[in-house]
DNA sequence: GGCTCTAATGTGATCGCTCACATCGTGGCC
DNA sequence: GGCCACGATGTGAGCGATCACATTAGAGCC
């Protein structure tokens, strides 16, 4: 067994003291150059700042988070897999968080079981996260939190039905007020959490107004899968803009977002003769566009169909698809900046409809 | 001015100390309990849980990092924002992290710009992470650690083609056996990254030869951008499949990965005559697709097309998309384990080719 | 000049945990 | 019976930062 010597130079990092040392000053002005506080000479500063960068110093946020009780850390909870909506929201908060100097940790919950989101949360919190979005969320998920009752704010990027009180006190403090007491709000504060969403029900109405009015009246809608509430707040929209219509839908089935979905859902609209379909995305979307070409029917003649999320791809399906654009990425910022601002932030994003080919007045309308 | 008491109650969370006196024990066997050390007589352990329990107990994991020099921490680098591969391989690399008792801490940089690669990587040095998976690398991203090579392992999802030493030295010490010194490998170790990666070079070669077989002579192909790895290797296999059969290329042109670029580079692969195309990713075949539609070129008839990946929407193209599908969860599995477990684990995943409707035999072929 | 006030800096304690080492019993062995 | 080894537990130190509280040195004013 070979002897091997603790190596007596350097084998550990730099740490404040030794910054202090090379600097000639204490330890505690190191720190005071760390979090830069104003009562420090220029000169002292650079002296600082000179040691650190010649020791290749690094602060230690381990240390730091365990005396300040703030980790900086913040959590997204997803229950996507790889699909381009939340992949783009996380992206964009992870970059609003990164640039207010918090790190952000993710969770995915493998699917809606209760048990899967269960422990993601738990991860979560175990690491002392200062706050969690949560990116798509079920009912489920929401009432897990909410039971539990950590205390850790959250919010979520959709929208929610129930908007409740509380909302004020989840914001984070900003950086120089933190106070410990913070991080005890167990008196069930909390608990429905604030939304900042795509407004999706203005986008389902926007989509399903625009089938109205190009003269259809057998309009389907194919829904995300029940427990999202995206696809409920859509399906929501889409009877609505129908009821103030007059109109009757011509079917709603029910997919699980997947082109997949789309594609076995679609016989079911042919078969109620819908002459128009308002798909919940872009991917169940496509699956319509293939199954109407399999069908033999043709789009948009005989049949119209509308997505909703506008992925980059979108315009470019055969024939390039009508749909709803959110804004993914301006949703996830501002989720971030009303979990860390509180409930002053802009609570939602305004979705547009996109126009494409997908979408004309039905064959032989009045 | 409000004063506000500081609740002399339960303040703050508990510690170990304070489990520890309601279980009527030593901090130090609560300390035993939570690490699971084998010298503890499990009446004794019991009573400590139920301590725990009734005082939702969770440990500081701070302060556990503090300690210990280990953050149980692992970084993942994408410059990806929301595409399908990057954001699966991340989803399964954090499921599998977490099954070990890691935690994920993603960091995305920009777009290919040096500044915010650094920025990235900068960030999660300073989070101590105990190692880095990069999910869509550039050369630049790998140059930058090597650069500086902090003494963080890091392991790239991509092929890399100069596979250096220093691999086996690069996994993490398991659970037990970590040792101080561990985490100062400044001796210029770790330079080049071990790779996990689909095999992109014999997809890509099964796809020209699929191509080939077909009767196509005339071949294009549409790679990614120069700087991604991905691309580079895609293309070189598709060059040594056609060196191999003694053809040469009927055009080679790079888009962005983007619908969009697919669509605006078919017309050079029209102009060259080339009778089949060989997509670097699927959602360029699909910009290839709609061009040629819009050139009333019809699919596979006058053109086919050959995709990269096998996304989930692949399958519903118009037509159904012939690819080459690569399993990124798989991949990101992989590249976990490598980083966790050193180079003994595998190193790559295999691709398949799947045929669907968008390739036939040319028009008059011989 | 002597006083106070504030800016600039230093000193010691502390966060919650693990590590190294000390202590105590108990059983096995000669 | 005495000794040793080992299992089970306790004690104190220390990780690297910040916080609360000294302390010092000028500046401003009467």
């Amino acid at each position: 067994m070979v002897e091997r010597m603790p190596e007596p130079g350097k084998a550990r990092a730099a740490s404040v003291f030794d910054v202090a040392k090379a600097a000639g000053v204490s330890h505690q002005t190191v720190s005071r150059v760390l979090n830069d506080h104003p009562s420090v000479r220029p000169a002292t500063r650079q002296k600082v700042l000179d040691a650190m960068q010649a020791l290749q110093y690094r602060p230690n946020l381990a240390a730091r988070a365990l005396v300040t009780s703030r980790s900086r850390i913040i959590g997204i909870l997803s229950t996507a897999g790889g699909e381009y909506g939340p992949a783009s929201s996380v992206a964009a908060i992870e970059a609003a968080a990164r640039a207010r100097g918090y790190s952000v940790n993710i969770a995915n919950a493998d699917g809606v079981e209760q048990a899967s989101i269960d422990e993601a949360v738990e991860h979560l919190v175990a690491l002392s996260v200062e706050g969690i979005v949560i990116v798509a969320p079920q009912p489920q998920v929401l009432a897990t939190l909410a039971a539990h009752s950590f205390g850790v704010p959250f919010v979520t990027l959709q929208a929610l039905e129930r908007a409740g009180a509380g909302s004020a006190d989840a914001g984070l403090p900003d950086a120089g007020v933190a106070g410990p007491e913070m991080r005890t709000p167990d008196a069930g504060a909390g608990d429905a959490a604030p939304a900042v969403a795509v407004d999706q029900h203005l986008g389902a109405r926007l989509a399903t107004a625009h089938l109205a009015e190009l003269g259809h009246t057998r309009i389907g809608h194919l829904a995300g899968p029940s427990d999202w509430i995206d696809a409920t707040s859509r399906l929501a929209g889409f009877e609505a803009e129908l009821a103030a219509r007059g109109l009757s839908p011509a079917g709603i089935a029910a997919g699980d977002w997947s082109s997949d979905s789309g594609y076995a859902a679609a016989s079911a609209f042919f078969a109620a003769g819908a002459t128009a379909v308002f798909a919940a995305n872009d991917q169940m979307a496509l699956g319509l566009l293939h199954a109407a070409q399999d069908a033999g029917i043709p789009v948009p003649g005989g049949l119209s169909v509308v997505g909703f999320d506008d992925t980059p791809e979108a315009r470019h399906y055969l024939p390039p698809l009508t749909t709803v654009r959110q804004d993914f990425a301006e949703a996830g910022r501002r989720a971030l900046a009303l979990l860390l601002d509180g409930a002053d932030a802009a609570p939602s994003v305004e979705p547009v409809l996109v126009v494409r080919a997908s979408t004309a007045a039905p064959a032989r309308a009045s």
